[in-house]
DNA sequence: TATTGTTATACTCTATAACTATA
DNA sequence: TATAGTTATAGAGTATAACAATA
């Protein structure tokens, strides 16, 4: 009896543009994950772009990226193995612990941004300056729609 | 000593376009991501919609999904657990197990994907039509770009 | 023998609960 | 007391290695 049912793709309208955005987006986003991180997981490289902006103490470390603090404890255990951030002590509160970048953990977020940065201009060196121009005004748009 | 680094934004050119598509791409993803999916697990949408199209063996699905068959073999034996898939034996090949989606794991891939198409569309309603007009064109250009 | 899928075992990232130190 | 961070323990999701069944 189960042979195994097939769905179709929906929509109409903002809906359908929604659709369309959203799976072109998480198919780039997927891509870029896959083919183009190796030595460093994704939640590393997300923590060392946040102290990349500037330094932070654990709870807002781990606040930003929407985990628990044992768990971001663990995270910045490691990268403080690495060598990758430095832990300090908050010269006015002694509870508080403040994260930062090494040189070390730049020079390997730069390489890392730069990897990604290449995979992806690989791809679109083909376009033409027009194909271009309209990825470039689609960027501003969606960054502007995220930042709602 | 170790006060933090800080790291500014790199590029010029192709490369700077593909950083600012890759990022808004990611950014995207991980918001639909973070701001719709309560139930279903990533990997376990994932599965969803590829049985959506056509119903698979377990090694096809572990190698669309670039994760290890053992890997595959948990993620749908949960699912067959929750009765969204159905195994079957293959009819000419005994070693094979086809797995495909009952109507339930039908019904709950459309729902998840009504659910993040909503929250996007949600985002899309303040656009001008021309805006929708350039996202339209650059996730084509997108889907063109991730195809090669 | 080669291939498909499962079981055994372990590692990583996540969580909650309990603990220590400081305010 | 309340807050910042760590340690203890457990639950997903991943992997590799070893195994059973079929070609």
């Amino acid at each position: 009896m189960e042979e195994g049912v097939t769905v179709g793709e929906p929509g109409s309208d903002v809906v359908r543009l929604a659709h369309d955005v959203r799976l072109a987006c998480m198919r780039v986003s997927r891509r870029v994950r896959f083919e183009s991180s190796e030595e460093l997981a994704p939640h590393q490289f997300s923590v060392l772009a946040r102290l990349a902006v500037r330094a932070r103490t654990l709870k807002e470390l781990a606040e930003c990226e929407r985990i628990s603090p044992p768990s971001m404890s663990r995270t910045v255990a490691a990268l403080v193995e690495t060598g990758w951030v430095a832990r300090a002590d908050d010269p006015d509160d002694g509870r508080l612990v403040v994260l930062s970048l090494t040189e070390e953990g730049a020079a390997v977020l730069v390489a890392e941004r730069a990897k990604r940065d290449v995979w992806m201009a690989e791809r679109l060196e083909s376009l033409s300056p027009q194909e271009r121009a309209t990825l470039a005004a689609a960027t501003d748009i969606l960054e502007a729609v995220m930042a709602q």
